[in-house]
DNA sequence: ATATTAAATATTGGATCCAATATCAAGGTT
DNA sequence: AACCTTGATATTGGATCCAATATTTAATAT
């Protein structure tokens, strides 16, 4: 069930310092979360109105989503969600592995036997979670609490910007996919392999996982694909 | 020399489509360029002043910087140009190394004579180039042709963000590096390896030639640190 | 004299208002 | 009938105004 937009607008109602951060923020979860579909125009006065708000947040909100890659300004025409290209996909897995085997490599030296059980407590909740929702933000809660020890550095928030991307394509297509339940015994192995306190059997083990699931969703786009030709 | 901000705002004034992009550019480049220094306080009406905009503009335009992380807003107090800490520059190298020898193994199959003449083109202009906040846009200018064919993918916007970052660094450093001169040997060998046509090759003298200018301001670092040191 | 509190000032955050531009529709011309 | 032009409408871009908050200064009390 994708959470409404009115619904994340009256959960974080008086949570930040500024109506701009609350605002940026909220949109940021519904467009990640598919509450605002990929291309769908949007109406500044609309949203103002929803936030209860006047204009003047949402356009700083909106401009901080446009350096995001969230939306796009249409110079005089208005801002529109970005659109969701199925071929980067598979680029943004390529990118995601890139980065965080890398991560893993740096962090598995410093891991602390409290985080790693920190990491698993995360596994077991991630075991009995149905909403998909949740089970992608979850997952990614799962993998950066392996790069916690970098926190504050700039490998750290790349990570952190590339998931949010990813996010958007992986919830969208993760309703149909059922990688989530098998993919549990691979986040076991790489936990394990983490304790084991070798780097490169680490990140050889993440980077085997991440390939069998951009693997999965590649599959499913081919599927697709094949759908979209046929109705053709 | 470094060009002030009251220069910039001149060069840029009637080019772009609306007056928040207009200054969004203008002020990146003065962030970069260093004419708005590391830390700096930014006064809103100052600035809208200086361009001779209302506030408006500059409010939307720095939102977008706090997104890419150029600037910070503390609210209520305002915003200031993002710190740069020395720790963070090899820390970037080490990212940059990362994601330009990744990028630059999918380029090459792909090169044709026509880009590596291009990139060899910008080489000789970068020798008769003394001018040290020109040298480090157009050492970018070359390395961002060699992945001129990842164009409109995710890689390539990423490369070049980082790119930008890194930039600010280096054009504070590079005034007392003449690590100019010598990496220009490097980048024809670097060029000649892309001509063979050998990813792997071609990615690991990019990665020795990245290493080697990293080394280079590491040393710069320390000798500024044994000199703060000394002075305490 | 110092510390704490209160008031004044400056600056940002947010709302409202106006102008510029793009889209859409209608009418006229070829 | 198709195309271009012109005007109406909607929506964004930008300016100005007001409110909220943080800082600084001054005054008072210990």
């Amino acid at each position: 069930m994708v959470k409404t937009l009115q619904t994340l607008i009256e959960t974080s109602r008086r949570q930040y310092r500024t109506m701009t951060e609350m605002v940026a923020a909220t949109l940021r979860e519904a467009i990640i979360g598919g509450a605002l579909g990929s291309g769908e125009m949007i109406r500044q006065d609309q949203l103002a109105a929803a936030f209860g708000v006047s204009r003047m947040p949402v356009r700083e909100a909106l401009r901080q989503l446009e350096a995001e890659g969230l939306v796009e300004f249409l110079p005089h025409r208005g801002a529109v969600v970005a659109e969701l290209k199925p071929d980067e996909i598979l680029e943004m897995c390529e990118i995601r592995s890139l980065l965080e085997c890398h991560a893993l490599k740096k962090a598995v030296p410093t891991l602390s036997e409290d985080v790693l059980r920190r990491a698993e407590c995360v596994l077991d909740e991630l075991d009995e979670e149905n909403d998909v929702a949740r089970w992608g933000e979850m997952n990614q809660r799962f993998h950066m609490t392996l790069y916690d020890n970098l926190r504050g550095t700039r490998l750290y928030d790349l990570v952190a910007a590339q998931y949010q991307h990813l996010d958007r394509y992986i919830r969208v297509t993760l309703t149909q996919l059922d990688y989530a339940g098998k993919s549990q015994a691979e986040h076991r192995m790489l936990v394990a392999a983490c304790r084991a306190g070798d780097p490169d059997r680490a990140a050889e083990v993440l980077r085997a996982h991440l390939a069998k699931s951009a693997g999965a969703i590649a599959e499913l786009l081919a599927g697709q694909q094949a759908l979209a030709g046929a109705q053709r």
